[in-house]
DNA sequence: GCGGTTCAGTGAACCGTTTCAGTGAATCGC
DNA sequence: GCGATTCACTGAAACGGTTCACTGAACCGC
């Protein structure tokens, strides 16, 4: 075990400069002192090489800096690089991201919400597997949240930015639908034991007002395992899939790959999110397309507000477009 | 501002119980007390709705149990899938991780390293930007730290898994030389300040070594700032392509596609590191393989070895795979 | 010249754990 | 039956900051 170098300690800054400890944290923080002190404490500072050490400041202060963000599956590609977006814009503010990966189970990502809590994060950015959860409640009792996806049922949350998914849903399904398709198998990521999403629910109703005949599958985001579910799909007969993720349609590309199916002719996919692979493929994936950045941006903003302590609400609802590319026959 | 609500605290439950503090905190992580105790302080902390703040655990303990994962660049789809293996493995383990992204900057890479070590993570997981630096001898110093990619030169690391990068280049330059390619653009990845790191000087070696004559073209790993690098390449009449990363290589993809030239008739490109995606592209990418999981398995092993304390070092070399699909004409 | 402010800084309590040195009682070997 | 161990537990000092209540001096208007 590494032996821990003794860092300079507070109290060792204050005996230097000869002031006490109290006017020492004043000073570096710039406040409640006269500009030669606090000139001199950073002198001094500087040369002792001190650093405040964060887990003492955020045990005395109750405040850590981070931001926490709680990501519904970062097996999902388009929720990777929302993740990585918003990890990079926290920075440019000056703080910076504590990411966790609930992995699409409501049990983890309740634990996880809790632990973040527990870690003292100034406030929280949370894309729910279960936004219907009474956590969330209880959560933005204690600290701002802001939600990104679904609204927070009963929750006081300090932002959103929801996703239109009825909009989203209604623009896939009728696309679909005038392209001639009736039978449709849904690719779902899975949320084992969550009551159905308002999404889920709009995919039914629609289907209903469509005339569609739906077949729901859960299926995982990673490549291999969505490949391993849609593989069972085309074995059943499917060939028009409406995949509610990028991710999961990928796995309809390498399943049809290997069977020898084409896409479009063959296979019809369309996927929802809109990956920046999703351009790349060949017939590249028609899907629906959320302003990614936008999210990114109104989010940050909204977290790294209500963390500095202002109050004001927000709620931004984003609208989809649908990105055609060639994926629906 | 949200009010916290007030929790349990220790000596709450000590009053609870009728014991000493130290004896709560003794039994409940089962030491040093009767198993009747135990009993009664696990009993009593549920009706509290105890449970020890991390905050304080870790000033007064300087353990966290948390794991720092430094990323080179989290642009990279490679090493968002290491950083998302990673965490989910450590996360099996009852540890997790705490993600940062030095975003190629070696500067950034410094300053998000004594960050992690100053929030008294137990164990340092890196992939170094910058594997030259002196940072990594002091920070060996201070706590245990496992190295993804090069050795970390003159450090006492706890663990290693180190990319066979000069059997990796040899493999790809050796291949598209079979193929007849002279000239090539080589795309690698940005890192402003950095010396120059082995697996480059590598690159240059054994292009002399068989009479390539090379343009090395530093990329971001962001499909649209590599998609632009890509387009000047190709602007300036590059037609035959060796990028450093499987995500430079979609630039090449993209830029191509949009200038109407097909892969690989009339452009050949060459990835490393073998994302998911490359397979699912037409042509396939054809890259240099890493066994992405095994890496991930290694480097998780030796870190929570480590965090344990367990002192015994290990260095696992990684050989590549060329995994040829079709993208080198 | 006097009450009232402001300013710069102090001292001590506090945040919620862990851990070290002890302590009294029970148990052990012989 | 007695010194030495072990056992179960206690008290208090860390850990390294922040913050609250206060103080003495300088300055203000009048």
């Amino acid at each position: 075990m590494p032996q821990p170098r003794k860092r300079a300690t507070i109290r060792e800054v204050a005996k230097a400069t000869g002031l006490s400890p109290a006017a020492v944290s004043y000073a570096l923080r710039g406040i409640q002192v006269s500009e030669e002190t606090i000139e001199r404490v950073r002198r001094a500072a500087a040369e002792l090489g001190y650093e405040a050490d964060p887990i003492a400041r955020a045990l005395a202060s109750g405040r850590t800096g981070m931001i926490g963000l709680l990501c519904g599956s970062l097996e999902d590609l388009w929720q990777q690089a929302l993740a990585v977006g918003i990890a990079r814009a926290l920075k440019d503010n000056d703080r910076y991201a504590l990411i966790l990966d609930a992995a699409g189970d409501p049990a983890r990502e309740k634990t996880l919400a809790r632990q973040l809590r527990d870690q003292r994060v100034d406030a929280l950015i949370v894309q729910p597997v279960d936004p219907a959860a009474p956590l969330w409640a209880e959560l933005c009792e204690s600290l701002p949240v802001v939600s990104i996806g679904d609204s927070l049922a009963g929750a006081r949350t300090a932002g959103e930015v929801v996703f239109d998914n009825r909009a989203g849903v209604t623009l896939a399904l009728e696309h679909l639908c005038r392209r001639g398709h009736r039978r449709l198998a849904v690719l779902t990521s899975t949320r084992a034991g969550t009551p159905d999403r308002p999404a889920d629910v709009h995919v039914l109703a629609e289907a209903g007002r469509l005339g569609l005949d739906l077949d729901v599958v859960t299926a995982p985001q990673s490549l291999a395992a969505a490949t391993d579910v849609a593989r069972r799909a085309l074995d059943a007969g499917h060939r028009a899939f409406f995949c509610f993720a990028d991710s999961i349609a990928y796995g309809v590309y390498a399943a049809s790959a290997e069977r020898g199916l084409r896409i479009p002719s063959d296979v019809t996919v369309m996927g929802y999110d809109d990956h920046p692979m999703s351009g790349l493929l060949t017939p590249g994936l028609t899907t629906v397309d959320w302003d990614i950045d936008g999210i990114v941006r109104a989010a940050v903003r909204m977290v790294v507000a209500a963390a500095d302590g202002n109050t004001r609400r927000r709620r931004i609802v984003q609208a989809p477009d649908l990105r055609e590319r060639g994926s629906v026959g």
